[in-house]
DNA sequence: AATAAACGTCAATATTGTTGACCTATATTG
DNA sequence: CAATATAGGTCAACAATATTGACGTTTATT
């Protein structure tokens, strides 16, 4: 590779890195408020972005053990956040909901996430929202 | 907010969390195979941007505390990837800076990401490549 | 000479994750 | 129906990774 491109590409990393970071920075802050971590900040935020989902789809999602879940997902359900429930059709899969308290801190939560990209591409216009959701996309495709 | 324009940020959100994950994949993967971590790559990195930096200014950059950092450096060391040698202007500085050896396996662990954003990058044209990288450095910005 | 800065290191502690093993409840299947 | 599989919960052992506190050495600065 060309040493220049090289170059380029090694600011397009560090602006990953960088960017990512400063994007967890302020929930995390909220967090540890409320005494809790990052992963409590997924599991609410996967649940409300789709309620009544199995543990085993969350499981899926997230990419870590049944071990590694249960402890911040009992911890969720003992603070009131989320609640666990048998599904109809099938009564060994518990559907996973946010309650009143965890629709808010979800909320709390991601907002803070929200307003930034929603401002940041207020200014930066529509069609760059879509350039910049594009190669996100790509990032993921060829996993 | 808007509940569609919320909808469409929940997305974004999505994106950034998966892009990331797929992202710092495959060098975890790599590195597990030498028996060391993501940030043992990142040490890596910042040295490589910046040979003779100091260790002060690596804890900076990572954010984390001399304690930390402590371990993987000394395990890199050990393992004779980088060398740590007294500054002239100042013999109780440090200056890190990567072996052959070092070199070698961090370009190993970089070239995965740069390839895969320079393909995607080639695809996207270098336009979209500057919007792309507006963008992250707005999300920086405002910390 | 006193103080400060850069760095290294040990210890105690907390957190978070992994794998393995095992249990219950419920579905599915031969 | 009996056997088996699936969803989920939980305990235990272990590894890693981070934090704070404390303290030592070397070198600069004042």
């Amino acid at each position: 590779m060309e040493k220049n491109r090289e170059e380029q590409l090694n600011e397009i990393l560090v602006l990953f890195y960088f960017a990512y970071r400063t994007f967890t920075k302020e929930p995390d802050r909220i967090l540890e408020q409320h005494g809790i971590q990052r992963v409590h900040h997924r599991i609410l935020f996967f649940i409300a972005r789709k309620p009544g989902l199995s543990v085993n789809e969350l499981l899926a999602t997230l990419e870590v053990s049944k071990q590694a879940l249960h402890a911040p997902m009992r911890q969720l359900i003992e603070m009131g956040y989320i609640k666990s429930e048998p599904a109809e059709y099938d009564r060994r899969v518990r559907e996973l909901r946010l309650t009143e308290k965890g629709e808010k801190l979800e909320k709390q939560l991601s907002n803070v996430q929200r307003k930034k990209m929603d401002a940041i591409f207020k200014e930066a216009g529509v069609k760059n929202e879509e350039v910049w959701k594009e190669i996100m996309k790509k990032i993921i495709e060829n996993e």
